[in-house]
DNA sequence: TTCTCTGCAAACGCTTTGCACGGAT
DNA sequence: ATCCGTGCAAAGCGTTTGCAGAGAA
């Protein structure tokens, strides 16, 4: 398991081997997307990275993400209407968001339809499944 | 099948029974709903219903639409990030959005978890699946 | 009169765009 | 010298908020 802490030299050359030039702002960004598990929006990855990177700016966030997404090594997660997640998981899986505590697990499970086949006529390219409710971590916590 | 096409009647004495004062913009905003099969945005319901009632304004549609969140009459649907679309149907079900005309219809397929158990320790209050693709209407049209 | 609903206008917050500076080759 | 990445500032767009006028009871 320890795909779960890549260190700067394997995400350089998964950029490289993905055709991105590894930039400092690149490196940095998809190294924490690959090390939490948090699903971050835009302002947490800011707020994470601006510590180290003073002068990181948002827009620049926004450049990489696009340009990850473009080229596949991750993919926006839309579950609240008005803030993206970032996910570099690409293996098929659901999450969940707790409503109390705002943070949003993978939960490994994965059913039919398959991308490829097609349901009642319609061919299937993407499929998103996203639970709400109360964390493990929540449960029993008053409101 | 023929709650499908509800008549001003029937739609008052719902919102009646909800306890919704049912005004003639909440009247015609709910009919619409109920009626089409399309999972209109905003802006869908506003241009629609503006050749009906030119006075009316997108704030009374955000408005009528939230307090019909508020009351559980519809649900709002988050497939694309900016843009919130409502759906009246209340069994579980799932949506299926084409990326090439841009329709959502709905599917009506539904799996495990079920609302009010738990998934590896987290209770669950609302699932949501939607799946992306060309539907069966654009299957073989040119892009 | 009192309370609620409506709708204009302005504010808001996230994201995108325009553009110029700077670093790398 | 050229190209590409960065980041400031402004624009864009869907949604919410403030508030005043209209309508119902």
């Amino acid at each position: 398991m320890d795909e779960q802490n890549s260190t700067l030299g394997d995400v350089k050359d998964y950029l490289l081997q993905k055709k991105i030039n590894p930039s400092y702002q690149r490196l940095k960004i998809l190294e924490y997307l690959m090390n939490s598990q948090s699903h971050p929006t835009v302002d947490i990855i800011y707020r994470t990275l601006f510590e180290e990177i003073p002068t990181l700016s948002k827009t620049t966030i926004y450049n990489t993400l696009n340009l990850f997404i473009e080229k596949g090594l991750i993919t926006g997660l839309t579950i609240e209407e008005n803030e993206v997640r970032y996910d570099a998981n690409t293996a098929p899986h659901a999450h969940f968001k707790c409503t109390m505590c705002g943070k949003v697990f993978d939960i490994p499970i994965d059913f039919p339809p398959q991308v490829g086949t097609t349901v009642y006529g319609h061919i299937v390219k993407e499929k998103h499944f996203y639970m709400k409710g109360i964390c493990k971590d929540c449960t029993g916590r008053p409101a």
